[in-house]
DNA sequence: CTTACTTACCAAAGCGTTTTGGGTTATCAT
DNA sequence: ATGATAACCCAAAACGCTTTGGTAAGTAAG
């Protein structure tokens, strides 16, 4: 059942049709209702194939997904994902997922940009220098990013303020008189990490507290990693009361650290953790956490941005945005000994 | 850079062009030659919206992501996406991903099938009764899936032999004199699970040994479910010397029981656990497991199966794939004690 | 020197939409 | 009546490719 079809068993013209299906003015009320009705009872539905074509447009866009061995599973990845199809499937476009290695990723973007199999793309995981921003920038490529690169902004992005949720996190265990705070995080490169990183060091300043370099770790995006460095925190001769770890996914393995240390979350030390413990870790302790905004209403932001930024004629400041963290309660944390 | 530009480029026509591009055999070697450089040196690619529209095939495979909570980052689902990209990469077809509930999961398909978006499809979580299977099969749209349903089995598959897996299992156990075997599983709905239980028993009845309905526990696709049906089996009055876990979520959960506990695997108690224990679980020991092909092979092979499928003439034997698992040692296992 | 076949190329007709640039009929003030 | 305005509708071109059904030139066989 295509166009033609439907307008010959209307006794209309092929265009009458498709501009009333798409909503132009000068077709009549009647006849608008009369076409979409047939549309619906002949279970019409436009080609979309035929519709990109004509419109030089593909209503999809194209997340790239990266394939170096230490990052598959990766959940973050898929929770930006997920989000992204629910919010684009309100808006009529579709994702497709292409597969890079770091190298090969830029290719990619050519390949799929040029060939107008996208209209748009989703850069996750951004660097603080990242070359593919340089790059989409650059070679005009519309993109979207998830999370801003240090220097250059002046692109659409969907970020959270993580600089303010880390201030939020010192601000709390200030407030439960420690002074005594360590800091675990992700490499630096990730831009998130450095956000999280300044709004610290910010935080510690606004508390006139004093920031010890031993007690700031450097951990992987990964659990083992998180552990190592907890341990590596409790093993100094100086403890924090506190400590702050500035992912989930380190999180997790410095919480698991503890318990083998027999040390108790919220008597013993005050932890706190960026986007919470993931259910299903098998730790039951509420953690007290810095949380976003659920995946779902991101991907949701996001999808009105990529509208946004298809249909053009919006200034920078409507394709950027930016989400407040809040802090949650746990029960990891408590007052400061003495 | 268009098709017609090339060709005024090269004074030939469209037709030859494209011909020569598309490895037709009525075009002259040097002609093809000539083309061919251009072509490269220009940088000219083919429009694929253009190509779907004229071929009637969109290039392009969709697998919809299910929006039910408790699957939200399902490490299975993303690997699958991602050995798929790479396999599919090669012959140049794309993956989209829509995202469904699971309610709306057939009208998903319709609509992208329907609009000629995708050529097929990919079903993945196979159930033993899949009603998408079903749908899609009278509906006539193409589909791969990964993983076989229970009854009928006329359709393109790729899958695992679950059932030699736990064969293996339960034979390396018995050959370690073990007479008393429990086993975890997942929902019985799931095929995967179904066929491992199946499996189980059928080598149970081989090594001549009897099976303990209270040794047989269900748990969930999740650690803390593998954990709570480790305790339900070390909290019964008369515990197995080994145990086998269907997969490696509950595994996870199940191993930390035993930790928990402390009770020594490979000592106390023997344990093997499909698909291994993930890393990155801060669990140590190396557990015997069934091991499957990793998903870099998987997704090859399926890309393989998808473009036979969308060739079409191909018997349905060569578009049904089963892989052959294997036993992986670690030191979880020992033998029975006595 | 035909006849028949092969080789190398091409014009034109799709594929199913949207968009452009008119038309035709009614409506209305003059 | 008459020209202008608005309200509806449509034929044809365009989007960039593939495929069909040729034609013309060269070659082989009779």
């Amino acid at each position: 059942m295509d166009l033609k079809a439907l307008a010959a068993h209307l006794n209309l013209s092929a265009t009458t049709v498709s501009r009333a299906l798409n909503g132009y003015s000068d077709v009549s009320a009647k006849t608008r209702q009369r076409v979409v009705e047939a549309a619906q009872a002949l279970g019409y539905q436009p080609n979309p194939v035929a519709r990109s074509l004509a419109m030089g447009r593909a209503n999809a866009i194209g997340i790239v997904y990266p394939l170096e061995a230490d990052d598959v599973a990766d959940p973050r990845f898929l929770q930006v994902v997920s989000g992204l199809t629910e919010g684009l499937m309100e808006v009529n476009m579709d994702l497709l997922l292409a597969s890079a290695t770091h190298k090969g990723e830029l290719d990619t973007y050519d390949r799929l940009v040029h060939g107008r199999r996208v209209d748009a793309f989703i850069v996750a995981r951004t660097l603080c220098q990242d070359e593919r921003i340089d790059y989409l920038q650059q070679a005009g490529v519309p993109f979207l990013a998830y999370g801003r690169s240090a220097d250059c902004q002046a692109y659409p992005w969907f970020d959270f303020d993580n600089e303010a949720g880390s201030v939020l996190a010192v601000a709390r265990l200030a407030g439960l008189g420690h002074r005594h705070i360590g800091y675990i995080h992700a490499s630096l490169h990730y831009n998130f990490a450095h956000q999280r990183h300044a709004g610290f060091l910010r935080g510690m300043a606004e508390a006139g507290l004093p920031v010890a370099s031993p007690w700031l770790l450097q951990a992987g995006l990964a659990r083992r990693s998180g552990y190592q460095a907890m341990i590596g925190l409790l093993d100094q001769p100086q403890r924090p009361s506190a400590v702050i770890v500035d992912n989930n996914l380190a999180g997790v393995g410095a919480v698991r650290a503890l318990l083998d240390r027999g040390i108790v979350m919220g008597r013993d030390i005050s932890v706190i953790v960026y986007d919470g413990i993931p259910p299903d870790t098998l730790l039951t302790q509420h953690i007290t956490s810095v949380v976003q905004p659920t995946q779902h209403s991101t991907g949701k932001h996001m999808a009105t941005l990529m509208s946004r930024l298809l249909a053009g004629g919006h200034p920078l400041s409507e394709l950027q945005m930016l989400c407040q963290p809040e802090l949650q309660a746990g029960d990891s944390d408590g007052p400061a000994p003495g």
